[in-house]
DNA sequence: TTTTGTGAAGGAATTCACAGCA
DNA sequence: TGCTGTGAATTCCTTCACAAAA
């Protein structure tokens, strides 16, 4: 496929979901998969996934498939998952803790190395992980003596904004926003909102459209 | 609008987005909003706020704007999110702990009334929301017992299809996984797939993108 | 005058269908 | 024969531009 091709925003997200089966069918030794097959597993059309992975490149063999290992390697080096990143959180409620002390963020190279929150009485206070908390007054000088690339927010919404003005001062290139509002910032610094409540209530839509038992 | 007209699965989820700064402006005592300035807010283009919100009525008035508290009201009745749900949760690590304990949820009116697990070591633990965590086993009596209409899933990614199928079979007719695995229902089952390790992922590609400083 | 509501235009992403290759 | 890679067709979504209304 043509280098210039345009990538749509959607399969980059799409890539992250196939690389989940590969995980799996390299554990139980499958070698070969096909795009019909890997498509099912992702619930997406075969041509789907052979146009996505053919934005990157000719990874399948004609008449054969997709070697497991082989795609997998490919997606993680596409997707820069596989090196680490380093990260810092602020905001240390429970969502803030359930991220930082995921085993699976762990594993895929996402490495925090500092914790922050408004709150003095949490200050201190070392997570099992082994953090230390500290004040956000002190967020910009680790950020730059940590090299932090990105900055995940677990505040509450009306603080999001002053963080991510606050990282991209510090000079943070990406900012992953978990507060249920829409964080702004310059050229230069990548933002990701990831609103979830917006999934309940779009489950809460489409059950409500559904005839009831 | 016509009322034939196709709904696009973004408009739905874009309609979360606006109740958002709707709150705000409402709690800040601000009564008429432009879809102009509702759309600068969420970052979206204005005719895109017209036209979501012309899928669903005539809310708005010519030459004045949108009344914020009016249209609040009916984005809060089209996503069904102006009644209480109940839910179920099933996983209790940290993910689902910060879920189930989540204030913002509780306003919004989502109730959770039973947490799962299958650690016998949590059997029986209070939560400070205060439900006390039930053996898998229990599963489909407590839903059919307490009405629960949506199963919430916070287990690892091999055990997410399994807790579908129990849930499905215990007549829930919505599923939000949160596990990094996409899981299947029959029809008449709704279900998301919130994998958000993905948004790390799709962070990690677009800043591999950016020269580096 | 101002801002909505919307048909029409334009653009983007998905799916089809088949050529190309192992 | 079987499955990938891909131009073409299609579907879907967004944006434009302006009539309609307050």
């Amino acid at each position: 496929m043509k280098k210039t091709a345009k990538i749509p925003y959607a399969a980059i997200e799409r890539l992250a979901l196939y690389s989940r089966p590969l995980r799996v069918l390299l554990k139980n030794g499958i070698t070969v998969i096909s795009s019909e097959k890997l498509a099912e597993y992702c619930g997406v059309n075969p041509a789907q996934v052979r146009k996505d992975l053919a934005y990157f490149g000719e990874f399948g063999v004609r008449g054969v498939g997709y070697d497991v290992t082989d795609l997998l390697r490919e997606i993680k080096s596409i997707l820069a998952t596989d090196r680490d990143w380093t990260l810092c959180i602020i905001g240390m409620g429970n969502l803030g803790n359930a991220i930082v002390e995921n085993e699976n963020f762990r594993n895929m190279g996402y490495r925090f190395v500092a914790a922050f929150d408004k709150d003095q009485e949490k200050h201190g206070k070392t997570l099992p992980c082994g953090l230390i908390i500290q004040p956000v007054e002190k967020l910009r000088h680790l950020v730059k003596l940590l090299n932090v690339q990105i900055g995940v927010i677990t505040t509450p919404p009306d603080e999001a904004q002053r963080v991510t003005d606050l990282l991209v001062d510090a000079g943070v290139k990406g900012v992953l926003n978990f507060s249920p509002t829409q964080v702004k910032a310059p050229k230069g610094c990548v933002i990701e909102n990831v609103d979830f409540a917006v999934r309940f209530e779009n489950l809460a839509y489409h059950l409500s459209k559904v005839p009831r038992e």
